[in-house]
DNA sequence: AAATTTTTTGACCACTTGGTAAATTCCACG
DNA sequence: CGTGGAATTTACCAAGTGGTCAAAAAATTT
């Protein structure tokens, strides 16, 4: 009943622009300065005011870009989790076993030097229980189930020592982010003015040899 | 000019009565829901409020036993550091190499299956950037540059193959650790309905498998 | 039971927090 | 140029925050 006119000329069509240059300017000043922040305080420690100081831009000018605080996390989230199972999609059935997993390790190794803001950022996830990422949780799982049955007959056999591979990923996982996560205490105990490259270098080569050790059939 | 006077009965000596039956309890009442609390959300994510809800008390009863939230966080903090170092301390250089840190990764397994809210209460401190334990870190490299010589004689003594000490630590801290601080991924990942105790068995068994191929000299 | 001390509460406060609304400024385009 | 939408700011709000204080209620001592 009584429908609002509807103007062919003004109502239809032009939605706003999105992705204009400011757009896509501001919205990667703000995940820049989200990610540093979530990435220490967790998504109840870090507070809008931070972010918005940390990206230059006002409050509410954060809020014309994006609903609200858990937008922003999502967003982030969502973007770690991609990059985060590349590496684990990479493990080839084709390749020599041992070298495989030792590739693997290499390249989680890597995302942790290269990327540990991303890091902190999941690890502060998990510690909350994962409230808000049980989906994107077994999307790792269905991936991680299907290689791990590779494995499982890589060790069938014989390539491979006989570990459990659910375990084995979780060791890879933990020490690999460990150096992320834990850089302060890492770099408490070293101490030693070492550059956080080498420090890097030195953890590849150790890991290259606890898991070679570990791994050989 | 012109003093109280001081009258000799009332005004020394009697300080307020400390560990009352009353006291004690209630102390414990607050760190047990503190250590709930704050190992989840981190120092900055966590409030009073939740502390008192969980604690039965009220927030003003809260502030009656500690000065201010820094404080209930501080006692956790030292009593959780305590515990940890304890097995590290007792890594002996009387022992069979391999076995001596065979039975350390076990110790720390433990701990992290027994006290899981104090391994997570750790890691988000560390992820913060460990602002508020730099002294304790330093606690920490004394003992462990301390073992590191140790474990660099029985590498030279042919007793264990040539790893880095202090990398070895860090692994042997991010495996076991990973069970505590990652319960959600782990229990995502594996799914099974597994018992939270089956799961740390399994993950003892394989730890060894791992480390002792590492390690052999 | 009275006096004293310990414990608990209720009312409050200043500041922070996530978020909104309207007004204003900026900017591309005809 | 001016005009319409995009971008930004100003002013604001209700709820949450860490913390105080004086008074009431419990316990304890005398």
């Amino acid at each position: 009943m009584n429908p609002k006119r509807l103007d062919l000329k003004t109502v239809p069509s032009k939605e706003p622009r999105r992705n204009t240059r400011i757009q896509q300017r501001n919205r990667e000043l703000i995940t820049e300065a989200a990610l540093e922040v979530f990435s220490l305080y967790g998504f109840r420690g870090s507070t809008l005011d931070q972010i918005a100081e940390r990206s230059g831009l006002s409050k509410p000018n954060l809020l014309y870009y994006f609903k609200n605080k858990e937008e922003i996390h999502r967003l982030l989230i969502d973007r770690l989790l991609e990059t985060w199972l590349d590496p684990l999609k990479e493990i080839s059935a084709d390749g020599e076993p041992v070298e495989e997993i030792r590739k693997y390790i290499n390249r989680k190794l890597e995302l942790a030097r290269d990327y540990p803001r991303e890091s902190r950022l999941f690890a502060n996830e998990m510690l909350q229980g994962a409230p808000r990422i049980q989906e994107e949780l077994h999307e790792l799982k269905v991936l991680v189930d299907e290689k791990v049955v590779l494995i499982r007959d890589w060790i069938k056999a014989g390539k491979l020592a006989d570990l459990d591979p659910y375990h084995l990923f979780f060791s890879i996982w933990a020490t690999t982010q460990h150096y992320a996560d834990f850089d302060a205490q890492v770099q408490a105990v070293l101490e030693e003015g070492s550059a956080r490259d080498k420090r890097f270098e030195t953890a590849a080569q150790f890991l290259d040899k606890l898991f070679t050790g570990g791994l050989a059939p």
